[in-house]
DNA sequence: TAGCAGTGATC
DNA sequence: GATCAC
DNA sequence: GCTA
C-alpha cells in the first residue's frame, strides 16, 4: 500500500470545462482515493469539511460559481489540478501555495483590465488586402472501373486474409502461430501497373481535405496564431486529443480560401467543430482568446515551453526541470541537472543556434557538400541523394536538413553511413552525433539513420538527418521523409481506415495480433512517388502541396 | 465513446 | 515500458 | 478538440 498522503483530505474536483476533462478527473480521483483521500462525488452538495477544491487551470470565478450553483466560493484551498498530479507523482503532499488557482486568476484579471484599456485607445486595425482567390479545386481524380486488386494473401494455419473490394477481412484464431506469405509473387513487380486501390470518391474527399496548397498570403493568420498558441499549450499539458484536434482545425483554416470575417463561413467545414467555432468567434470579436491569455499568465507553462525547445528534452524532462526550480535556460546552463544525458547536454549547449531556422540556400549548400562526399565513397555505384523535409516542400526557411540516399543498383549500403559520417567529421562539416544506426549488420533493418549536427565554416550549428534506404523501399521513404508530418499522418490514417498499414517501407495489410505487428509482404511495390499516388488512386501531389 | 501514424533508439 | 525523436 |  502506498503512503496515504491524502489522509484526512476531503477533495472535490471540478471538470468538464476549460480543458479539464472527466477522464483526467477520474484518474486523479482514483489516485487520491488510493492514497487515502476522500473525493466528493456530488458537486451539488459540498460537505462542510471540504479541504480542497480542485479546479481547471483557466477557470473564471463566475464559471466556478455557476458550476457549483452557489453564490460564494467555499472556504477551502482552491488549487489547480497540478497540485494533485504532482503530489501523486512524487508521492508527497506538496504545499498548496504554488498551485493556488487564485494567483493565476488575479494576475489574469489585471492583465485583462490592461488589455481593455489598450483596446479602447486604438481599435484593432484590419490591414488585410486580399483579393487573390485561391483555387481549392481538388486535383483528385478517380480512376474508375479499375480492375480489382487481385492480391490475395494467405496465412498458414487457417488464418486467412482476403482482399475483398479492398476491404481486408481477418479471421483470427487465438494463439495461432502466424507467418505470412504472399502467394502471388509475380504481382510484386512494378510492371504490373494495374494494381492500385480503387476506393470511392467520397472517401477520398476526406483525405484530400488535408492536402492542398497552403496559401502564401496570410488571410487568417491571426486566427491561426491564436489556435497555434492553444495547441502549443496543450502540447505542454500533454493533452494528446486536443493537440491533434487543434492541429487539424489549424490545417483546415490554412487551406480555407477566403478571409474569415464571420463564423458562418466555417460552418460545416471538416475538423472545425462547435468549440473551435466558438473560439474563432471570440478571436473575431475581441482579437484574442481569454483562454490563451489565462494560459500566458501561467508561469509554469512559459518555463516548460522554453525547456521543450532543448533538443532531447520532452514534456517529462521539462517537467522535471521546472520541479527542480529552473526558470531560465541560463540557469540550466550554469548548473545542469544530473539527469541530463549526453544528447540533452548538446541540445542545451547549442540551444540558441538550433532554434534558428536555416535559409534554403544554406540547406542546399550543406546538402551538396554531403552528397559529394557520399558519392566519393560510393565506389562508382550510382548514388541518389535528395534533400527532403521542409526543403523539398519548398519552404524558404527550414528547421533542419533532411537528406535521403539510395543506391540505384538496388544493392546493399551496409556500412556506408558510418564511413560517411566519419569522413564528414574529418572535414569538419559534421560536429556532433546524436544517433546513428549503421553499426555492422544488425540485420534488423535494411535502412540506416544518422541524426547529428552540421556546421559550415562561418555558419551556425544545424540539425541534420541522413537516411539511407534500399532502392526497394526508397519511394516509400521519400514519401515519408518529405512529409509534412501532418500529411503523413493523414495519409496513414486514410490507409488504415482501408485496412492497410502505411509506413516508410511500404504498404502492408494491417495485421495485428495483441500488440505485435507482423511482417507481411507489401501489397504494392512502387519505385517512384508517382506510383504510390497512383496506387492510392489519386493524382500526384507535388511536395509543395504536402506542406501542411 | 474510442481513437487520433508508424517506427526506432535509448535508458 | 516510458520517453524522445523523425 | 473532432469524428465515426
Ligand atoms: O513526427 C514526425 C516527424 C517527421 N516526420 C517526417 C515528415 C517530415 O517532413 C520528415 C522530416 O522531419 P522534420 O522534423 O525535419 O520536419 P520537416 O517537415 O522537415 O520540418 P522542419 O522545417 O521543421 O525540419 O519526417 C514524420 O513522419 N513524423
Ligand atoms: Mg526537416
Amino acid at each position: 500500500m502506498d503512503t496515504p498522503i491524502f489522509q484526512d483530505k476531503v477533495i472535490c474536483i471540478l471538470c468538464g470545462f476549460c480543458g479539464f476533462t472527466k477522464v483526467s478527473k477520474d484518474i486523479i480521483s482514483n489516485n487520491i482515493e488510493k492514497l487515502g483521500g476522500t473525493t466528493v462525488k456530488k458537486i451539488s452538495q459540498l460537505p462542510e469539511n471540504l479541504t480542497h477544491l480542485i479546479v481547471p487551470y483557466f477557470s473564471t470565478e463566475s464559471k466556478l460559481l455557476k458550476t457549483l450553483k452557489i453564490s460564494q466560493l467555499p472556504d477551502c484551498k482552491i488549487v489547480t489540478q497540478d497540485w494533485a498530479i504532482q503530489s501523486i507523482k512524487l508521492k508527497t503532499l506538496l504545499p498548496e501555495d504554488t498551485f493556488l488557482w487564485k494567483c493565476y486568476f488575479q494576475r489574469q484579471q489585471e492583465k485583462m483590465a490592461e488589455v481593455d484599456e489598450l483596446k479602447r485607445k486604438s481599435q484593432i486595425d484590419e490591414e488585410y488586402h486580399i483579393n487573390k482567390q485561391l483555387k481549392l479545386q481538388s486535383n483528385i481524380k478517380i480512376e474508375e472501373n479499375f480492375e480489382e486488386n487481385e492480391n490475395q494473401i494467405k496465412i498458414e494455419e487457417n488464418l486467412e486474409i482476403k482482399n475483398e473490394e479492398n476491404d481486408i477481412k481477418i479471421k483470427l484464431d487465438p494463439d495461432i502461430k502466424i507467418e505470412i506469405k504472399q502467394e502471388d509473387e509475380s504481382s510484386r513487380f512494378i510492371s504490373d501497373k494495374r494494381r492500385r486501390a480503387n476506393w470511392k470518391e467520397d472517401e477520398l474527399s476526406k483525405f484530400k481535405f488535408y492536402t492542398g496548397k497552403q496559401s502564401i498570403d496570410n488571410k487568417n493568420d491571426h486566427i491561426i496564431q491564436m489556435l497555434e498558441e492553444l495547441k502549443n499549450n496543450y502540447t505542454i499539458l500533454k493533452d494528446k486529443g486536443r493537440i491533434i484536434g487543434y492541429q487539424k482545425a489549424i490545417s483546415a483554416i490554412r487551406s480555407f480560401p477566403e478571409k474569415i470575417t464571420s463564423i458562418e463561413q466555417l460552418k460545416g467545414v471538416n475538423q472545425i467543430g462547435k468549440q473551435t467555432l466558438q473560439k474563432i468567434k471570440e478571436i473575431l470579436e475581441t482579437g484574442s482568446l481569454s483562454r490563451v491569455e489565462a494560459m500566458d499568465e501561467h508561469e509554469r507553462l512559459g518555463q516548460l515551453k522554453l525547456f521543450l525547445n532543448i533538443w532531447g528534452v520532452g514534456t517529462e524532462a521539462a517537467e522535471k526541470l521546472v520541479r527542480k526550480g529552473y526558470k531560465t535556460i541560463e540557469m540550466i546552463k550554469a548548473n545542469p541537472p544530473d539527469f541530463f544525458n549526453e544528447n540533452q547536454k548538446i541540445g542545451l549547449a547549442l540551444y540558441d543556434e538550433l532554434l534558428e531556422k536555416i535559409p534554403r540556400e544554406e540547406v542546399k549548400e550543406i546538402s551538396e557538400k554531403i552528397t559529394k562526399v557520399a558519392e566519393s565513397l560510393a565506389n562508382g555505384r550510382q548514388l541518389t541523394a535528395i534533400t527532403c523535409g521542409s526543403y523539398r516542400r519548398g519552404r524558404p526557411l527550414c528547421g533542419d536538413i533532411d537528406i535521403l540516399m539510395t543506391f540505384e543498383d538496388g544493392g546493399a549500403h551496409t556500412g556506408l553511413l558510418s564511413i560517411l559520417v566519419e569522413e564528414l567529421k574529418k572535414i569538419g562539416l559534421v560536429t556532433h552525433t546524436l544517433v546513428i544506426t549503421d553499426e555492422e549488420i544488425k540485420k534488423k533493418h535494411e535502412n540506416s539513420t544518422f541524426e547529428g549536427i552540421a556546421k559550415l565554416e562561418n555558419g551556425l550549428h544545424r540539425r541534420i538527418d541522413i537516411k539511407i534506404y534500399p532502392r526497394k523501399t526508397y519511394a516509400w521513404a521519400l514519401l515519408y521523409f518529405t512529409g509534412s508530418a501532418m500529411f503523413n499522418r493523414s495519409m496513414r490514417l486514410f490507409a488504415k481506415t482501408k485496412g492497410f498499414r502505411l509506413s516508410d517501407e511500404g504498404i502492408f495489410p494491417a495485421i495485428r495480433y495483441k500488440t505485435e505487428t507482423f511482417t507481411c509482404a507489401p501489397i504494392a511495390d512502387c519505385y517512384t512517388e508517382e506510383e504510390i499516388f497512383e496506387f492510392f488512386g489519386m493524382a500526384y501531389k507535388a511536395p509543395e502541396e504536402r506542406d501542411m
